[in-house]
DNA sequence: CGAAACCTTGACTTTAATCAAGGTACGTGG
DNA sequence: CCACGTACCTTGATTAAAGTCAAGGTTTCG
């Protein structure tokens, strides 16, 4: 059932971490596994989840070439899955005795860990179906190298337990945008973004930095 | 408008952060401002939130004595509010350069707001409204130390941006579950829990622990 | 005592989930 | 090469859930 393929693109032991290659499909850990070790993708896609009491599944993020994940303290909070193939980069995760030799590298790991987190976060914050998908679509393209041509490497089921939506739902608005002149599919895991200016006003993340100072007095 | 009332309980200059008092309802710091300095509730409680571009609030955490808050990279992405009068310990956030000098206390400080941005995460997983809503009570009783006779700090509408549901279905679930026996009201912000069983069972986010190894091999 | 802020509840509307049926693309074996 | 199976995507009809609109109640505080 579970069949790895490695790579072996890389013969040297760097102090930086181990190379890794995970075929398509396959669990990278499990929830409740122990997090002896954290993660950066280095080609591919992963996506992280938890199941929940009623065999419903939550996705928690996805995560791509230079994304950091499996930073978790004791135990992996959510399990990890290559969603095409991947190649990872695995590091040791240190005990809190041997913090001070680790230091800026892994600060740097959990900054980008805490960064992936909140855009979860922000994604569920939308309200509707049409602003999830869209802000959804808008994060991909943001991280995309060709801005219109993007290609959605996760399936549409994927999609919607991060979005928190079924499957239909995400179907049906994607159709919509479509229909809309918003995005053209080309097959269904290929979107070109045709209006970026609508797509981005209806996901509607958009403040204005802040105006007042910060608004605060020490004491001492 | 904005006025904060000095605690001034720590008269020293420590190394560990300065001790500042801050009124109930006044802006921490705003979203956009500078990310000069992180923080930690040393007494009450805090709220993060962002304004999304149709006027709407989402909540993306409520932070608790011991809870650290407010570490983003250069500007803080979302604004910080007083929940209740709150006592903070106020920390310099530090430049890239002076990492190797800061190290430990501050990976931990990252390891917690991690821990902080994921409970947000995992909330939003639960579908219907009296999921989530169940989840946040566990939560919170989960938090506070009298197991049964939970003090409730943050409005209704609070916890509807929260959860990304309306006050009025939090109000509505609230007092179903007070009809079902779940919990008591003795007022709307004291809630006792009176069925831990049935109400953990709604929430539904037990897993049993993770069955196979790790199920991944290393290149090189 | 009156105002303001917050909470609750009811009636109705909108939205997304569910139920159900096909359709498309890909891979495997006859 | 084609037939079949499987996995994924799309769409329609119906049902359930949450949002909206509206009103009234409670608590707190000046």
């Amino acid at each position: 059932l579970i069949t790895i393929y490695s790579h072996d693109s890389d013969g040297g032991q760097r102090p930086a971490g181990q190379l890794m290659s995970v075929a398509k499909g396959i669990v990278i850990y499990h929830q409740g596994d122990e997090a002896n070790h954290w993660y950066e993708v280095v080609s591919g896609t992963v996506r992280t989840c938890r199941f929940l009491g009623d065999g419903h599944r939550q996705l928690t993020g996805f995560f791509y070439t230079g994304d950091v994940f499996g930073v978790d303290r004791a135990i992996h909070r959510e399990a990890a899955e290559a969603v095409t193939g991947v190649v990872l980069r695995r590091f040791s995760a240190v005990a809190p005795e041997q913090l001070e030799a680790a230091s800026g590298a892994q600060h740097n790991m959990l900054e980008r860990a805490l960064e992936s987190a909140r855009e979860c976060i922000f994604l569920f914050g939308h309200r509707t179906a049409a602003n999830r998908v869209a802000a959804f679509l808008i994060a991909i393209a943001d991280r995309s190298a060709a801005k219109s041509g993007v290609q959605i490497p996760m399936t549409r089921s994927d999609i919607a337990d991060y979005l928190n939506l079924t499957l239909h739902t995400v179907s049906r608005t994607i159709s919509e945008f479509a229909r809309d002149q918003l995005i053209a599919l080309d097959g269904p895991q290929n979107v070109r973004i045709l209006d970026f200016e609508r797509l981005r006003l209806l996901a509607g993340d958009t403040v204005e930095p802040g105006q007042l100072p910060p608004a605060l007095r020490e004491s001492a």
